[in-house]
DNA sequence: CGTTAAGCGAGACGGTACGTCCGGTCTTTTT
DNA sequence: AAAAAGACCGGACGTACCGTCTCGCTTAACG
């Protein structure tokens, strides 16, 4: 996949028919991007609308309508947006003491705070609602959203294949599923507490089986 | 659980302040129903409207806003009523011959085919998503269609345990997220390939663990 | 031509695709007319806009286009009314004394003080205007507002003939346009000055004609 | 009346602040006037946009607001300018053959005629009813195109006059309104049949008077 | 003869209004 | 008293234009 990243825009979705991408105003983009997540968090994203963004914003709502197609793709942007600036500070990695069972924990740990954190939630909340029932949009949160860093447990499963404390034969995109997985549905559909408890039961079965050795 | 079975509409909330509801019209109820479940079938759930709910139906809106507080709970009522209707058909429960890793494929091999089924799936969708953003009606839509599934996996994880195919201090509870809430995030999300070779594996990578023994 | 009198709506244009009538809310009904001709009287015809003459009256936009296809249609039907709760009080007939220049001056004169009230002049003005362009509205402002006071001129035309002030061989319907037809033009468009000086002028010229006797 | 023909527009209200007039491109302009009177007869007044005009005439919106004030300006200039491109062929005055009501007769079917090309009647119309509602323009349009003309027939009423074919004491410029103005008024308003005898009989009637001899 | 400043095409921008759709309430009539 | 029907107020939708504002680009006039 050849990516144009010489462009200064994010990824801006390619498959629109965009207008003049380098006329485009910075200011109303960032302010764009504000007064979605704002609303967001403030309103909840039902109550959210075009027009209330516009409107925040200080902008007209038709330049949301030409850079972006719906409510969801803005949000999106916006929060991959939020994302991207908050990365220059993060070192997005997942540590490896050998120890992999004590690495999986804490940073299970560590989501299970984020993921609590009301900054994030509505909105990721949102956007993975509506991706549940657009496809399209689904498939782009998960590329741009999900899958970076589910590509960080896949790195730190191998390190252990290779340190010898996971089984060779074990294919890394599936078994994180088996601790990742589950503490997504906790969060997403309210299946059942959401604790540094659990997430370390999770980390504990998976490791070891359910099955007596 | 009590369940308060006498009044027939399966359990609408109970904060609702219904009218009298043995006057009834089970006539425009299943209409109604019918006419959800349809809509959502053939334009999705953004564009399935209370007015085109109750102008398929030939119904009026009140009678909508008189028994249901909102569009998606129109839709879960109509869901769970179609699930009662399938009910009586199937013995719903994991077979036991006392191979587990057999039996729990078996079943997740079957869920796979049962998601696939365009029938299920829109409406499915719909409400999960709506779950996901909307606590309440996410928790009802737990309550009412997830758990008693989940239910049928505790227990046979606690057969086996009994069997002693499964270590006694594993909770059962969280032990069956292994292997479903993967297949669930996989479907929901589209975080990847979701096929019967998928489940297999699931299941053997729970059952064993990860690490080598 | 049968015309259904015996509802109340004023003639309500009958080839529109109309709603129930009977259920019309006639409280909506005056308060969009009060609201259209006072924005037509504060800021002018053209920016009245339907959302104005709908939040000025405290009315839907929906409530205004279920009952009128445009502002020009709304307008008119609100200057029609505002005609009948005038015609109670003023018996609408041209005087005969028997000195028909007299009569037709005194008319005129009374017409050109008329025209200058302001209350009348912008909806009339932007009226008139409009059914230069659209000839429908044209047609219906001609039939419903002209034609009935050009009629009394032909009244009195006639009785003239009768009385021998005027030839027989004369057509009153054309014969009346001599002298009300400059003053129009005059009102429309600003092509010379407006005074009663001018009409008793035209009404001596049109009797008497140009050419010496 | 004192022309400036000197500089090359046709007179364009002074006072606006033009900017510098010697670097305007006639190109544009000439394309800018074939839009304008394309689109009114293409599409009618109202929807004939200025954006509409420009990309017709391959122009940017600036060109177009840097020279005109209005949607009604421009179609004024564009129309002016037709006229001054038909001028040359025509010799624009009215016959004399002695005999005054057989030469206003001729002229007035002319008019009839010309009325009725739909070449000039929609832009004529339309700058009609931009000029009964905005009065500076309406003003204009009345100087610009109306007296013009309307001095013609001042001249040959006069030239009647001092052949004794009409009365001494009858001011010209409001003896044309008897014919002129009924005329122009049943064009404008669709107020009754427009035709050749129609014209006729108001000659007659102005010459004659109504009154019997 | 190159510099420079204007007009120009293009079109993004903040806005306003359009005409439509639907939400949720209310009223009338029918069952 | 519930139900069918649908008018009503409100408000967001997505579109069309408004008039203003940059952007390069061309094209004269001048230094």
């Amino acid at each position: 996949m050849a990516t144009q990243k010489s462009t200064r825009p994010p990824a801006p979705a390619a498959e629109r028919p965009h207008p003049d991408a380098t006329r485009r105003s910075q200011r109303s983009r960032q302010a764009i991007y504000d007064a979605a997540l704002a609303l967001v968090g403030e309103v909840g994203y039902p109550k959210t609308t075009i027009e209330g963004i516009a409107a925040r914003a200080g902008v007209g709502k038709q330049t949301i309508y030409r850079w972006w197609s719906s409510k969801a793709d803005v949000l999106l942007e916006a929060f991959l947006d939020l994302g991207e600036q908050a990365a220059g500070q993060e070192a997005y990695a997942i540590p490896d003491t050998g120890d992999l069972a004590a690495d999986l924990k804490a940073v299970l740990r560590a989501t299970v705070d984020e993921l609590r954190d009301p900054r994030f939630e509505t909105p990721s909340r949102a956007l993975a609602a509506e991706g549940v029932v657009n496809e399209q949009l689904g498939r782009e949160f998960v590329a741009k959203l999900l899958e970076p860093s589910l590509q960080l447990y896949v790195d730190r499963l191998r390190a252990a294949q290779e340190a010898g404390q996971v089984r060779p034969d074990i294919d890394p995109r599936i078994a994180l599923e088996l601790f990742v997985s589950p503490l997504a549905q906790r969060w997403l559909q309210h299946t059942g507490p959401f604790s540094h408890a659990y997430t370390d039961t999770l980390v504990d079965y998976a490791l070891h089986g359910l099955a007596p050795r």
